[in-house]
RNA sequence: AUAGUAGGUCGGUUUGUCGCCGUUUCAUUGCGAAAUGGAGGAAAGUCCGGGCAACAAAGAGCACCAUAUUUCCUAACGGGAAGCUGUUUGUGAGAGCAGAGUAGCGUAACAGAAAAUAACCACCUUGCUUUUAGCAAGGAAAGGGUGAAAAGGUGAGGUAAGAGCUCACCGGUUUGGUUGGUAACAUCCAAAGCCGUACGUCUUAUGGGUUGCAAGAUCAAGUAAACCGACGCAGUAGGGUUGCUCGCCCGAUGUCGGAGGGUAGAUUGCUAGAGGCAUAAGGUGACUUAUGUUCGAGAUAAAUGACAGACAAUUUGCGAAAGCAAAGAACAGAACCCGGCUUACAGACCUACUAUUUUU
RNA sequence: UGUCUCAUGGUGUAAUGGUAGCACUGCAGUUUUUGGUUCUGCCUGACAAGGUUCGAGUCCUUGUGAGACAA
């Protein structure tokens, strides 16, 4: 199997401290239709290189099937293209959290998403070159 | 055939690639591999009822909240079934709503004489003044354009004028009885002149401890201003018991000793149950009983998905039709679990029935 | 997930079931050489659908939207 296409429970942001400091401490940048905010933990003791998270607000979206859906489909995209963005960061030997906001008020498609997610990582990884 | 009413059932199928969560087996330091399972009729709203859990229990009176036709169903219910009465609506099959009691009290805007122990106008009697009217006292609910609602209705008798004042017929109410029904109630008979309506207050009956799985339990780390025991200020200040009253209960700061709570994390609670389906029997029915058979989501910043293709209900456009082209499934996503209710819903099917038109 | 609250002109906020008021804003006029202030007048209304009632902003039911708490 490839794993590199894979997203398995480990490789996902969660506990309430970790997500609050990521959205104290972090750097964050709009890439329509989604607001990316992220940080690079040196105190972490996990051997994932990268945790993500994906949130959809309850305001724009009433209903939960269409939430639903925004997620999967972020969480597709993030999958289908993280192998450029965990190759960089496996390099420099660091670690890193993201969290991917959809503010966007309409429900788009696969392929869109898909299309802006790649910008996004692309600016992460410039970002992150920088540092 | 078209349009509908009531009840019930279903609510896309399939191939490949890449993924997510649980379980089992194999392998194991670890990474992993294979097999298998993985949203609904409403999972929704959180409007009722119950299970389950923790806490509290000393009660009495008043208050508060909910319910309120009858019989039945149910673990229970404010739910359901079958009826009863009234009312609204539909041509109809049907559908919606209301339904304990009324002794007392309150309200009924505007309009109208008056919203109810009714006398403003008009009517009648008597007296006085006056000359065809005015004033005063009384009688009288028969007439008066209003209003949502006007003092049971029609006719006759009666009277100074009138009036259920009396009578006949009709409508209602109450009481007593007959027949039918488990009952609400209906039918019939008799008696009583007994005769406005709506809402609220009030009264009666029944029920109601509080909080909710983020309840609660366990684990390792670490320690209080919280807890327990003894002594004292002192059974005082104060607090609790549902809102109040009575009653009852607890009870402070200090000293000494003991014990280990909350928060974050992990595990558990956690999914086999008042379960589903079929047959038979009972019942008008909701439902019940018996037998057989069948099952398997359990996440926690929260899985059940993405892409590509095939089929297809159906929809739209063109067309007389055949057909061609395009689109390609409604409402909607579990979060402790059940029973209901309410709301959303493209379309398909079954049963019974209704209206209209045509044919026999 | 659970427990609750609210909805009245553009904004804020009242009213016992009986003509929906008030203040600010806006518009027009008045005053002024002009503008502001003042004064006068006008416009702008019940979240939606049912029900109870002679009559609902108000009472009842269902839905919609917004907000609070456990956090």
């Amino acid at each position: 199997m490839n794993k590199l296409n894979s997203f398995p429970k480990s490789e996902h942001l969660c506990g309430e401290i970790r997500i609050a400091r990521l959205f104290n401490q972090g750097q964050a940048f709009i890439a329509y239709p989604m607001r990316v905010v992220f940080l690079i933990d040196t105190s972490s003791k996990l051997k994932e290189p990268v945790s993500v998270m994906v949130s959809v607000p309850k305001k724009r979206f009433k209903h939960a099937v269409n939430r639903n859906r925004l997620k999967r489909l972020m969480r597709e995209a993030y999958r289908l293209n993280k192998h450029c963005l965990v190759e960089k960061i496996e390099e420099k030997q660091i670690q890193i959290h993201i969290a991917f906001n959809y503010i966007s008020n309409d429900e788009l498609d696969f392929i869109s998403i898909e299309k802006k997610m790649k910008v996004a990582l692309n600016k992460i990884i410039e970002l992150i070159a920088e540092k």
